[in-house]
DNA sequence: ATAAATTCTTGACGAAGTTAATTAATCCTG
DNA sequence: CAGGATTAATTAACTTCGTCAAGAATTTAT
């Protein structure tokens, strides 16, 4: 059931997207404000914004007195109108689909998971539409309407190699997939317009407009979990790869003739620091076949010197992982998230000291923040994706 | 004695800049080439041409015939005027200077080198000087002036923490220097337009122009030697950063608990396969603390399976790093070279071998190019930059 | 010759930004 | 409290850089 595209501000020039960009990720700025930060004149800002405000994205906010003092006409400061339309993000995982509604401020404001029975495509864009319908079958927060009127983009994030211009998934090891034109499928299913995305970079994008990434124009994303995975962003652009494949932080080499990778090299970082290289390694050392992940938490927090070193071990080799990626790059802040951060009291200190040894001359005085990440995080930033498709230029 | 600017073809916009880099890189081209290859419209082409050609650095030639069949006018290529305008490189390194004058193709037409006999401000600037002054005295190649007044650029290249758009060098551990706003002091002593760049970048700068690079909108070069360093180009641009350091895969930590590193750290790629650590090694090896690099080398072909070992180790080291920065980049192409690949043959193969090994997915389809690389090429880095510094935009 | 194909040039136009002048709204001062 | 200082926003004229469409130039094919 396809529909014909909504009213929308078309943002065509390049100073529209960034005067729109500065105002979703800065927050209410006034237009000379605006003009300052991107280095525009402000009669540009002035017309740049114009038809953000026509169309409901932007509003002018009442300049309520006077923040910094001064003479002067006070400034009327440009807001996101974050109820204007909302978008849907979806995160595809093995086992269950992940869904989020969230406003233009990628906050979320519903979401709904669904298990997948199987992997196939057609069962799987039938879940996801499914979860879709679900999502948007209330009314808006703001009660003035249908979710289902309001809402015209989704956003979907699939681990693998995903190509986002044509909608395709190339390769899906965890689905099983390849070179499936998932975007088409999900538009014809679910009648809103469809982004796909790596999952590792979707969440960057959302890291990048709206978390720790803002202001930086070069940070990268570390996920630490069952896999592990990094997206980087370079001059503001994400790094994609020539052939699809960047930041498999994952499978950089950090242990010669160390643990073999199911990928078919030795001593990766996720050879050893995956949740399941840890519980491997923990039911080694323990003697214990059975022993269960959230045991191994327990008795390590317990003081289990045998298991605290398993987990020192794979902070050591994030560390590494880490201090690679930041001795070839050089990014201004780096983030590590991901389920496998929850238990991170465990292994925090040591990857920030193996980093700090590691890391090279300035490059280490890259912010290194380390933080554990909800899992609808993820479905979060396939929304930021949808959002982004909505004023960025497509050759992204 | 400053000299004024000479009269120059102002290259201002995007398009003019785009053509003449496409003229200068794929060799003699039709505008209407350009224009498929860039996506410009032939009219704009036409434009942008005038002002190069009008200025002596471009040039039509006539359509010798036809060389693909069939009906039409035909192509009036454009081509570079290498002779318009010379250019003068100077590498920098501990021990001594080395030059060359180049063309506009970076071709060299001259060199000359200098030792130097101390590491202060005023020596290594005077040192550089009398070298250009050197390089310059002759007539030009053709025999219709002199070098003197045809070059007006200098391009310097110095290992370390470099500041291209201030001209300041920030850090060089080799001479020991703290901002020194070198490229000033240049400008005063020898007349010319002063450039100045980190070595491994500019040699990249080279090669993106004129070698391996060519083409590919994103790669790697690696050199191998004293040190081991290498820099990224992604999207066309040359990854510089966020606190100046980037592309130092010689301090990726690959062997966990490995030699110790000058840089504080343990098993960096420079620590196991630098000339020093190799030469380290192998007087380890074979017992004798007075052994020679050469010596090392003949008896390493000769098949002294030590040495060979010793040698393959640091080709191991090299193949981690280069999975490492593969996998996290994904260039196109990689090219490995500098004065440490002379011997190449003695771990080529186990580079190959490990990096074939460690590359995940379809990253390890780059292509990697292993090639040594004349002392001379640094200077012609060096070149390139000053090449560049004439028609690329100041916020490179 | 004449037609078809292809390259190059030209001039009108338009998009997107700039600068400079104008209008607007506030604070400060005597 | 009037008038000036100061900052914000808007407007209008202009600049720059590109496209488009038409046509001139130069060849091959018939």
């Amino acid at each position: 059931m396809p529909r014909s595209a909504p009213a929308r501000a078309p943002i065509t020039s390049p100073a529209a997207a960034t005067v729109f960009t500065t105002v979703l990720t800065e927050g209410p700025v006034s237009r000379v404000d605006v003009a300052r930060r991107t280095g525009l004149s402000s009669a540009a800002v002035t017309k740049a914004a114009r038809p953000f405000i026509e169309a409901g994205y932007l509003e002018e906010l009442a300049s309520e007195g006077r923040t910094t003092p001064g003479a002067g006409r006070p400034a009327n400061p440009l807001a996101i109108r974050p109820d204007r339309e909302y978008f849907v993000g979806v995160k595809i995982t093995g086992d269950d689909l992940i869904g989020v509604v969230t406003d233009l401020r990628a906050d979320v404001r519903a979401s709904a998971h669904h298990a997948l029975t199987g992997h196939d495509v057609e069962h799987v864009v039938h879940a996801l539409a499914d979860l879709v319908g679900e999502l948007l079958a209330g009314p808006t927060p703001d009660g003035t309407s249908n979710l289902r009127d309001r809402a015209y983009c989704l956003g979907v994030a699939v681990s693998g190699d995903v190509d986002r211009a044509s909608g395709v998934v190339r390769y899906s090891p965890f689905l099983g997939w390849r070179d499936v034109p998932l975007a088409s499928l999900l538009e014809d299913a679910t009648g809103l317009t469809a982004t796909l995305e790596n999952d590792v970079k979707a969440l960057a994008v959302a890291e990048q407009w709206f978390g720790e990434g803002v202001g930086a124009s070069s940070f990268a994303l570390v996920t630490v979990g069952t896999g592990i995975g990094s997206a980087l962003v370079v001059n503001g652009d994400l790094v994609r790869g020539a052939h699809g494949v960047a930041g498999e932080i994952g499978h950089v080499p950090v242990a010669d003739g160390g643990p073999a990778c199911h990928c078919g090299g030795r001593g990766c970082v996720e050879a050893i620091a995956s949740t399941e290289a840890i519980l491997t390694r923990a039911r080694s050392v323990s003697g214990e076949s059975a022993l269960s992940m959230e045991d191994a938490v327990v008795r390590a927090r317990g003081g289990d010197e045998l298991l605290r070193e398993v987990f020192a071990g794979a902070g050591h080799a994030i560390g590494l992982g880490l201090a690679a990626l930041v001795n070839l790059f050089g990014p201004e802040r780096v983030v590590v998230s991901g389920e496998g951060v929850a238990t991170y009291d465990l292994f925090e200190d040591q990857i920030r000291r193996t980093f700090a040894v590691q890391a090279f001359g300035s490059a280490a005085r890259c912010g290194l923040v380390i933080r554990p990440l909800p899992f609808e995080e993820w479905a979060r930033g396939a929304a930021a994706v949808a959002i982004q498709s909505l004023f960025v230029a497509e050759s992204v």
